[in-house]
RNA sequence: GGCCCGUUCGUCUAGGGGUUAGGACAUCUCCCUUUCACGGAGGAAACACGAGUUCGAUUCUCGUACGGGCUACCA
């Protein structure tokens, strides 16, 4: 979800100011490779209605898309840095660095590899030239690290937060390109940003702190003029307890955290996807855009349209958004009130078959018959499979009773009155609610019984619950033969 | 711990030196409906705290508290 919304606002911001969405997949951790989760990124974004103008998937000017294919790009720039002084080779294992922040943690320190430490570890700063060709020509593993240096005030403004400034002590060194020869994410996004012509970073806040490190990069590789803006995103909260929006939340409460289902590689574990929950992918931008941004006025139900004409960094809010799995569903049922009756009787028509094996002429698969359905059942559902859990009756007769209804209400003594009510419909020329309801309403005075005594049995006779879509409307859109079988069923088994 | 970011109803948020602090979700009451919903009306519900600036601070500044993020040869 967090990264949907983060690649959602780049689109509308992108949309919205006559620019381009690329796609470009960041796979510099070969440990880390997924199988099957590029392809994932790009149906999820597919599913969203984010089109994506140039990337991985529809190529473009600056391919290839993926840094994995891109590696020799970034090496020639992290020896510029050497060479301008602005980065240096260094050898210490990770063991010697793990020593080094135990050592520092004993005395309740934090071990930081940069402008304080330096001069103290196995680096090209503090070997001789000669000792260090040497190491490189050895083939000794070895990284390049950023050389920030001590006490600078880095400052920049930042999209959504303004001004922000730190002091270069506390920045570290950041490892350019790891021993294997890849870069890392800090190296890379530059490298990539500035070829590939991006003019704006939008990425979540966890960003923030490394951003002075990449601001200095770009100072010392001289494409400070081509930086992109950054913005960095407030991020996306648990719904209870503290931290950021993850995985395992979505298990503990029950929503989805994903997009698309997720079926995980290694260990087959399942995540469940907003849209085989049954979310419409409008409901679920809609929402996702709410959550941090606001349109200024007071207009929530928002199209993707409208959202690439509403939207401003101005109005995207700086603290962390907690996610309310309740607003999701209500969004849903909000953008189903909007679906259109035909192509949810299209839809109705297809699960139906499904679920009840009728044959293809059954007069409950008619267009006209699916779209009277939706038309009752719409209002009292919020996801579109709802309508065939609770219209059921509408396709197959009952076979069992509401207990409650018929222990409570039902009487041998009203069985006279079924009779003549059955009688009276079945005079009934024209058999719709109206006269249903009429004649209903005359037999019962006549029976000298009030609506209210017989009118839940006869719902409960006819669809077998004590809750449902508008009795007499119902009634009339099953028909008086399928109705009077039923109440006839149901009235023998009352006996 | 250090650094950075943040803080308006339970939640998402509007607002911004003088407002009855607005909306939405959720919740409660009533109406509609002889079902359940939808819909309508209404209620309860918030400016974290302390200083300072000011005639006046929810709004500006500082501090504190609290929350979040980062602190990897991960992104």
């Amino acid at each position: 979800m967090g990264g949907v919304r983060t690649a959602l606002y780049a689109y509308l911001f992108a949309k919205k100011n006559g620019g381009d969405f690329l796609l470009r997949i960041e796979d510099t951790d070969q440990n880390r490779f997924v199988p099957g989760a590029e392809d994932y990124i790009i149906e999820a974004l597919r599913w969203c209605g984010i089109h994506i103008d140039e990337g991985v998937s529809v190529g473009g000017p600056h391919a290839p898309y993926r840094q994995s294919e891109r590696k020799e790009k970034y090496r020639q720039y992290a020896l510029q840095l050497i060479e301008s002084g602005h980065a240096y080779y260094a050898f210490d294992t990770a063991e010697e660095l793990e020593q080094q922040r135990k050592s520092a943690e004993e005395k309740k320190q934090t071990f930081a590899y940069g402008s304080a430490t330096r001069m103290n570890l196995k680096n090209s700063l503090t070997l001789s030239a000669d000792e260090t060709q040497k190491l490189l020509d050895d083939d000794v593993p070895h990284v390049i690290r950023l050389k920030v240096p001590a006490d600078e005030t880095i400052v920049f403004t930042d999209l959504i937060r303004g001004e922000v400034q730190f002091n270069s002590s506390l920045v570290d060194d950041k490892v350019l390109l790891k021993s294997d020869g890849m870069p890392t994410y800090h190296l890379a996004h530059i490298v990539d940003d500035y070829q590939m012509e991006i003019t704006h970073a939008i990425r979540g806040e966890e960003w923030l702190p490394s951003a002075p490190a990449h601001i200095l990069t770009y100072q010392y590789l001289n494409w400070k003029d081509k930086m992109p803006q950054y913005a960095h995103l407030p991020l996306l909260l648990k719904p209870d307890g503290k931290g950021k929006l993850s995985k395992r939340d979505g298990d503990r409460l029950g929503f989805p955290v994903f997009p698309l289902e997720w079926k995980d590689p290694f260990s087959g574990e399942i995540s469940s996807g907003y849209r085989e929950k049954g979310y419409y992918h409008e409901a679920f931008i809609n929402m996702l855009a709410m959550l941090g941004w606001n349109p200024g006025t007071e207009q929530e139900l928002f199209t993707m349209d409208e959202l690439v004409q509403a939207f401003s960094f101005d109005h995207v809010h700086k603290a962390g958004a907690r996610f309310d799995p309740e607003k999701a569903v209500w969004y849903n049922a909000q953008w189903l009130q909007r679906q259109s009756d035909d192509d949810m009787a299209e839809r109705l028509s297809k699960s139906v078959q499904q679920q009840f094996k009728l044959a293809d002429s059954h007069r409950c698969l008619q267009k006209s018959y699916l779209k009277e359905c939706v038309r009752l059942l719409k209002p009292r559902i919020q996801f579109e499979q709802e309508m065939i859990a609770k219209g059921e009756y509408l396709f197959v007769a009952p076979t069992e009773y509401d207990s409650a209804v018929v222990s409570k209400r039902w009487k041998p003594t009203l069985q006279p009155f079924f009779s003549s009510l059955l009688s009276a419909w079945e005079e009934v020329k024209t058999f719709d609610a109206a006269e249903a309801e009429q004649t209903f309403k005359h037999t019962s005075e006549k029976n000298n019984l009030k609506p209210g005594e017989v009118l839940q049995l006869t719902r409960v006779f006819v669809s077998g619950q004590a809750q449902g879509v508008d009795l007499f409307p119902m009634i009339a859109l099953l028909g008086k033969a399928e109705v009077i079988q039923r109440m006839n069923t149901a009235l023998s088994r009352m006996s």
